[in-house]
DNA sequence: CATCGTTGTTCCAACGATGTAAAGACCCGG
DNA sequence: CCGGGTCTTTACATCGTTGGAACAACGATG
């Protein structure tokens, strides 16, 4: 592998001459710029980030703390921050904590000053006392915890609320909410979000029909349907605080051959490509995940390249309806 | 951040004993080892990984090249990735191809010694030409051009023959398939299982039955059972060369208001976690991901650490029989 | 012709870690 | 108390790069 050093002999110019060209420096005799390029390209010199990053106190490398890849909301966001981190000649570090706070709290550890210029964390199940983050930071959606830390996400409540209005101006009367979570704060804010709705149409909000998920996989979504349909008076609509419940929750229903939508509603929330192609197809709330990672991905770099103050961003979102809430 | 220098001051030794201690070397007396340890933890010293790999000529990283992570089988694999290479204390960098050729180009090119010590590949273009790899590399599944790197898959003939009989044992004689594709390696030996198993039943190979599709993903099942749907003689069964062509093929059937799979059986490749809750749930070829990832993060450590030969793995599948084939 | 500012280049140190070699401490037997 | 070996520690160079100072070359200016 070709270093500097060997460029410039081959060139027959000073290491740092080569530097300045490699770097853009304006003041290079055409003469030499034109040997050092020739160099350049006979020896293929690529520089090495290690050196560089040491030199500079950078290291090329952003942090994306998030619980699972094969989660599809967040494999699809992950493929979308690593294209805007691109942009800025950022490479991506994935790091999984399976939404424990051990797995959280190894993740954090594991990200120093020297190893990420900054990360961009979606945290479940982090306390307070947590957040010391070594490097500049924004976290993804809405957390439980007060913490001075930029945000980007969509609005949680009034999406959820435009989810839970969109089955209210159905007709729909008994609607479900599958969920909730003690310490998620994204679920305390859906959860706001279906409460408003149902408020302002004038519906009783009723215990029996807010079901919690533990994890937000699809055969939580199949339990908390099943307990729904074993109910003395089960739901005419539900809405699911992600499409992977949702999927679970359909599945559930099919198998008891409750229709949907027929005899059952369903809305989700993320907008999966899945919730497209299955049958029926999924009502949803499409967050716009390039416009998050994008906003993530700028935030940091002005942060790193500026020390501007924290900000936090909100980003769109729309209400997709499909085949699961109004028959085709 | 503290530096070996910080940490050395605060124990009174030399720099090179507080770096003797981090690395495990035995001799250090119980009273320095004492001081330093105190020392570092006192600083909360962590190394600073660049400076350590420019003068160990490591970097830490290996690289994962896939397609994209919005496909649930790369991002499944990505995260069996990422938790394996965990295990050998190296990093992951994943880079996104979207399976163009010069997507996998520029990818490759990006790739250098200084930047991973590894990378793991799952090419889909690729030319001979292009496999000057700068590092230790294995390519995950087949490929078209036969280039001397270490592979690591399932035998993909011997699953798709796999899949195919089992819609022969079914009865269905006119089994189409979707996926055939001029230049992909898999594609090609997918076929080639598909072939052998009409063969050994005694079924002709009927080319309007197989489909080609541009890429695996949802919308080109759809269309192409669409036109298949549209044949004058419709299949009774279709093999999916994997789960996302499946699954649109399936959402095309229901839109064609055709049975799965008391009119058409439908069998899939990769067995994505979204497959076991479509409905119907998708029978699918289930190769043990788990198995690929571990086997390629550990023949890529041995190259790194040892010289060894090129070897290839193969690892096992197995058929997972759901409703898409066999009515509940 | 001395001085000056501009332009172009080189030299040196530094980033933080580790390998090498050599020096220092220690203990043993003779 | 010396020679010789085994531990233990240290100084120094080094990895490849870049920032800064120093220096050199140059034409322009007074």
């Amino acid at each position: 592998m070709a270093t500097l050093k060997d460029v410039a002999r081959l060139a027959g110019v000073s290491v740092k001459t080569v530097s300045n060209v490699v770097n853009g420096y304006s003041f290079v005799k055409p003469d030499n710029r034109r040997r050092v390029e020739e160099a350049l390209e006979a020896t293929g010199y690529r520089p090495n980030l290690g050196a560089r990053n040491l030199r500079r106190g950078r290291t090329g490398f952003i942090a994306l703390v998030l619980p699972e890849l094969s989660i599809p909301y967040f494999a699809e966001l992950a493929g979308l921050v690593i294209a805007a981190a691109q942009e800025h000649e950022w490479n991506v570090l994935i790091e999984q904590t399976f939404g424990t706070l051990s797995g959280e709290r190894s993740a954090l550890a594991a990200l120093g000053p020297h190893l990420v210029d900054a990360a961009i964390l979606s945290p479940e199940a982090l306390q307070v006392d947590d957040f010391q983050l070594a490097v500049p930071s924004v976290l993804l959606g809405e957390h439980a915890v007060d913490v001075p830390i930029a945000r980007v996400g969509i609005d949680n409540v009034a999406a959820a609320q435009a989810a839970v209005r969109h089955l209210v101006s159905l007709g729909h009367r008994r609607i479900a909410a599958i969920g909730a979570h003690p310490h998620r704060g994204t679920a305390a804010l859906r959860l706001e979000g279906y409460r408003r709705a149902l408020a302002e149409a004038g519906l009783p909000f009723v215990d029996e029909l807010v079901v919690p998920a533990l994890n937000y996989h699809r055969a939580d979504g199949a339990a908390a349907m099943k307990s729904l349909l074993d109910l003395r008076t089960p739901p005419d609509a539900v809405f699911c605080f992600n499409d992977l419940l949702a999927i679970g929750a359909m599945r559930a229903a099919a198998e008891r051959f409750v229709r949907v939508p027929a005899d059952l509603a369903v809305v989700g929330f993320d907008n999966n490509e899945e919730s497209v192609y299955s049958s029926p197809s999924l009502t949803s709330i499409a967050p716009d995940k390039a416009a998050i990672a994008r906003a993530a991905v700028d935030l940091l770099h002005r942060r790193v390249e500026s020390t501007e103050p924290v900000e936090s961003v909100e980003t769109p979102f729309s209400l997709q309806v499909r085949e699961s809430t109004v028959a085709r």
